[in-house]
DNA sequence: GCGTTAGTGGACATGGTGTCCATGATGTTG
DNA sequence: CAACATCATGGACACCATGTCCACTAACGC
């Protein structure tokens, strides 16, 4: 079977129903012992059937990562977004809200694609903040990355924490820590700008 | 068999020849397609010897790190470190050296147990560096995460680069970047002793 | 040299992957 | 509402890797 029609009801349910199962599997198991099979059987759906949807695993989870850059997209533009790395307080918040699902997803006992795909959507909101700050090349390139590393294992950090900060102090934190690099980018990018 | 004695020479060269053969696949097939068979064949070694030596293929490299630890160490003494974090000298400059190990190792096509253990690693090496900057407490573990997540993320991204920095200059922006994150937090150090 | 210890290689059980197909079930469309 | 197209099913299949075990052989240390 080729592509399915995204648009069937069917189609609609099986993927809703996978996505919901992975998150039961992924919350009990973790993710490396978190198999196609386990979904397929909590989600009461055939393993032939997973495959006509989803390349594998990570395919799956990766299908959902656009929930969230919407979720934040919302949450962002309902604020004032006046501050520089804004998405911080929505992500925090989101990773707040849903603790134990952050921590399967992104936390010690997840899997390398997933973070690899997770820091590259911080990597992204990132540069888009930043693109306005100064030029383009690699000291932007390398500040964009810097921070995102930085805010990828706070958040980390956080979520292991055994009683974690207030998610309110967590982003003070962040953005105490991050303000004077932004003013070193922007002095940089000033420097260059009149030599 | 249990656990075998180090000093017989046949352990030592067959520990010796799995190491090498690992860094030898890795180099060639990246670590999640790099498999405990393909190590033994390489290093024409029994696969049941390797169980009597190893756990699996994360222990194996993982028991090469401490090597990359001492280097560090024996280059950080032999060099003026006054200045904090200089460790991060030895790392840019043996991630220069030994580029494409390093991309194998910690890169995109790395494993997350691995990844998760050089974070582990910067960690302590920046915690080591900070202990006297700031009282224990929350504030300066977040900092150091901050710093580790930091210099990881840039460090994958430098030698992601199709035409990197060279390593001084690499060397140079880290410093400039964390520099300020210093100060906050030996402000903060002196606010809480002086409130 | 001799007793001890490590390496060999093949067998075995386990479990996951990805593909394929005939069949039945369920939408969609005219 | 009926016919047709599409999807889901579940079982089979070939494949590969894992981890353990064991009887046999080779190498080491003393």
């Amino acid at each position: 079977m080729k592509t399915p029609n995204a648009s069937d009801r069917r189609v609609q349910r099986t993927r809703r129903t996978l996505r919901e199962a992975l998150i039961e599997v992924l919350l009990e198991r973790g993710w490396e012992e978190t198999s196609v099979q386990h979904v397929c059987d909590r989600a009461d759906v055939g393993r032939s059937t997973f495959y006509t949807h989803f390349a594998d695993k990570e395919d799956l989870l990766i299908s959902g990562f656009e929930d969230l850059r919407k979720a934040l997209r919302d949450q962002q533009s309902a604020q004032d977004s006046t501050r520089a790395l804004s998405f911080a307080r929505g992500m925090i918040e989101h990773a707040h809200e849903h603790r134990r699902l952050f921590h399967a997803i992104i936390g010690k006992r997840s899997g390398h694609v997933v973070q690899q795909r997770f820091r590259q959507l911080l990597v992204d909101l990132i540069r888009e903040d930043l693109a306005a700050l100064a030029p383009a090349g690699p000291h932007l390139d390398a500040t964009v990355h810097y921070i995102a590393g930085a805010f990828f294992e706070l958040l980390i950090w956080w979520l292991d924490a055994p009683r974690p900060l207030p998610p309110s102090e967590l982003e003070q934190l962040f953005h105490r820590l991050t303000a004077p690099v932004l003013v070193a980018l922007r002095e940089h990018g000033r420097a260059r700008r009149r030599p």
